[in-house]
DNA sequence: CACGAATAGTACGTATACGAACGATGGCCA
DNA sequence: TGGCCATCGTTCGTATACGTACTATTCGTG
């Protein structure tokens, strides 16, 4: 009952894992979101702008790289779906950020870009986007930065 | 120009860290966007009921492991406000899986449970719980998955 | 005991997020 | 060329997510 063989014949029967139980807390999907929330939360509080969510500085990080940019394309760059698009952009013309103008080489779509105002905003935020990430990482040592950063680029 | 204690003296002038370029794709918010919707996508498709969503689930799972729990103290263990709390409970009682009382021993708290209907369905669903997260993880070897739960860990 | 602070739940407004349906336009190919 | 299909943008409905303000209740302390 005792020797070595037994044993391995035993773990042959029983060859699955050990199945640790079933914690919410510990799925991947309930951590990320999570952590999400406390992501945009330092966001709010540090980007220097109140009223500019992460989804719009996104958008116009990208619009101030491109210079104009479909609605649809931006929307793939900044990994949102059209409906959503569709939203952040028309809070950004509402406030006078973004400019809109119809592609003279195809009808369907709308060429989007910074107005000067935008470019200021975003400029100014730019700013403050390198301490944003630092205070989100702040639990972590720069090893484990790296990890985390590695580790989220491959599953998205 | 060309000898190293020039070039050495040059990098002591300039001793701040190299500093890459802010790449939004980089940034740990924008990436645990990213990642939380594609967890969010998978769970829809993988966890057997469209109608349940993630927060939904873990509600369920919660109030299957309390058996009767207030409103507020939900909230508190699964990680959402109160007044998000709010809409998610009138959900899942409007559909019938969720019941709520009055606290006896405090009248400004609502306890609330799963009816047999709402336990027969998170027991179905617990079932697929680890497919889903198995799913979330699978661009990851062992090593990654551990690392990423733990890091989000912290992170969170 | 009384009063002010804290807590629980509700209601409203705003902002992602996304599926589905829709109309307009463009591309492709028989 | 004509017709089909894909793409672009909009709209609607539903669901988180959260700040703020409000009411009701409870707690703590003087």
């Amino acid at each position: 009952m005792r020797n070595v063989a037994k044993k391995q014949l035993e773990t042959k029967v029983v060859p699955s894992a050990p199945s640790r139980p079933y914690r919410i807390e510990e799925q991947v999907g309930y951590l990320l979101r999570r952590a999400h929330q406390r992501a945009s939360a330092i966001f709010q509080v540090n980007i220097g702008d109140p009223n500019i969510t992460p989804t719009q500085y996104s958008s116009m990080v990208k619009l101030n790289e491109y210079t104009e940019l479909s609605q649809n394309l931006l929307g793939r760059l900044v990994g949102m779906d059209k409906a959503t698009m569709q939203g952040v952009v028309r809070r950004l013309k509402d406030r006078g950020l973004v400019d809109s103008r119809p592609d003279p080489g195809d009808a369907r779509r709308t060429l989007l870009s910074l107005t000067t105002d935008g470019q200021r905003i975003v400029n100014k935020l730019l700013m403050n986007g390198p301490a944003v990430s630092r205070e989100t990482l702040k639990p972590l040592n720069a090893a484990e930065q790296r990890q985390l950063l590695d580790l989220l680029s491959k599953i998205g």
